[in-house]
DNA sequence: CAAGAGTGCTGCATAAAATGCATCCTCTTA
DNA sequence: TAAGAGGATGCATTTTATGCAGCACTCTTG
């Protein structure tokens, strides 16, 4: 879209911190780009960007005006998808942001089902942690966000929400593996690995250490849910895992864990207030929070705002 | 705002229905115009508008696209007034749609002292009636509306509501004018003035009537208050007035009537869904609800949905 | 039925704007 | 103190937009 070149050239400059590397980037010389910023702020008659030795950096001005271009430039989007659903064809591009444990089962499964459906619609998926989730969604880098127990701002719209209860697992040799249902004092008696501190289920152990008063035996500390369960076939200890995360598996096995000893979470399925989405984003967006309720729904599984996806006509 | 050129091009048109008489508004060639809405509707693959032997009509994907077009225009103008605030002066212009009755007393005491205080600040007000209204608001050409009985749809957004009583409006010699209080017979023993079905006051007369299977004795109808006031004048007749839109005045009394004879109706503070007030319109606004809620609050004052405007940071 | 007015569209010459190159100046940092 | 990275600026060049004249078409009107 031609006309909004010139918006498109500030959000870029604005992400790359310099106006010379955004436009290597772009791919025009730092002059024209230069210029244009120039003229632009001309126009508003205010300093967009504040000139430092290395770089620039938006100014309170352009973080108002930085915020109106990538609103512009998604809602042009979604009005280009909305023309292609016009002509029969349902094209478009589907951002998305997940915790760990949901993209390799749930998201990848969602995705595939619904490209079935939809061929000409594409993805990207970004794993992100619990606070990145609703900056992604604010830069418009993001339609919509999956995340366990996310950090929730103003901007957050929850569009789905299910409950989901930690569970334990563990190598099936593992003596705990003998229990039905865990307790807390059985995960006082082991080793365990952690998620690191961004993850939203190593948000809720640590409120729950820090109300028992009791502190697990940290052994290891990960952002990496594959190494976690790798380590578990080593030594003789426990993590954790979401119910949707789960996949049955000869080698790891999860257990139940009593609710009073670690409580249940909330997974929710956000976009940014106020943002129309586009109507493939929008399609799937719904097809997530139904999937989510059938599959997961316990006995308050409706949202606690709206329920109701922006419909996109 | 040089980038947003094209846009309002097509706005322009889209207005004058034919690329020629837009040319003349927009002082450039039609050509130039031509030419530029070809560009644009290869861009986006599908054509805008419809070509027609007199003219051009928006295609469906036109108003897919227009809709945006508007949006992004008066929310560029918003990020304009809310840059302007940042350096100090509060600037900007604020679009206002309002009923008759609201118009020669309420409004203009508001803006003038409005004003007072913001000098720098330009309004514009047009009367139009209960249908006009909402129209105006998704043409972004009000920022916002204060109507009596407005038509409500989606992108109606109330801000404020106030209940009002209609009262009957005689001159001071009126035989009716003995009583305090009028009911159904009173209304129903002499001639009445009544403003066209545009009006909201006329559409709780109208249910009223239908309602009791009786006909008020219409003489005279008119789409003017002034007309009708003078009118009262010259013959032995009534008319309706809101307590909002009396003046005291010694020709004209005014005087109440039975709830149970004509029921209150509904006075809206509104602005278009979804949209974020320029920061001069949301303070306006506020000061509307502000003031109307000070004078004429009932039992129950609050809006029905949110009472808040959109704040403006 | 024919003339006329109004419409959108196109080729070509011209005017305006954006771009790229080389360069300058400033500031940080090693 | 020297080197490097970054933003601004003058000037020639390329790209883009504009205006003029004219075409094909449709509907209105005398």
């Amino acid at each position: 879209m031609r006309h909004l070149l010139p918006l498109h050239y500030i959000d870029t400059v604005a992400r790359s911190g310099s106006i010379r590397r955004a436009a290597d980037k772009l791919a025009i010389t730092s002059t024209a780009l230069n210029r244009r910023i120039l003229a632009m702020e001309d126009e508003l008659g205010v300093a967009l960007f504040e000139r430092l030795p290395r770089g620039v950096r938006l100014s309170t001005a352009g973080e108002l005006m930085i915020q109106h271009i990538r609103s512009q430039i998604a809602d042009m989007e979604r009005v280009r998808s909305q023309i292609a659903d016009l002509s029969g064809a349902r094209r478009g591009h589907v951002s998305i942001v997940c915790g760990q444990a949901l993209l390799p089962h749930f998201i990848s499964e969602l995705i595939a089902i619904y490209r079935k459906e939809h061929p000409a619609v594409t993805f990207s998926v970004r794993v992100c942690d619990r606070k990145e989730a609703i900056e992604q969604l604010t830069t418009f880098d993001a339609d919509m966000s999956v995340v366990f127990e996310p950090f929730r701002t103003a901007e957050f719209h929850p569009i789905g929400r299910v409950e989901q209860p930690l569970r334990a697992i563990m190598s099936a040799s593992h003596p705990l593996a003998a229990k039905n249902k865990l307790g807390w004092s059985d995960l006082l008696s082991t080793p365990v690995v952690l998620p690191t501190a961004s993850n939203g289920m190593r948000f809720i152990l640590d409120e729950a250490m820090l109300r028992k008063g009791d502190e697990l035996e940290k052994i290891v500390e990960s952002d990496n849910f594959d190494f976690i369960k790798n380590y578990l076939l080593h030594e003789h200890c426990i993590s954790f895992q979401l119910p949707i995360g789960l996949k049955t598996d000869d080698e790891i096995v999860s257990r139940e864990i009593e609710e009073r000893a670690v409580p249940r979470g909330n997974l929710y399925v956000a976009q940014l207030k106020g943002r129309i989405l586009p109507v493939a984003a929008a399609l799937f967006a719904n097809s997530v929070v139904k999937e989510l309720e059938i599959r997961y729904a316990t006995s308050v599984a409706a949202p606690d705002e709206n329920s109701s996806v922006a419909s996109a006509q």
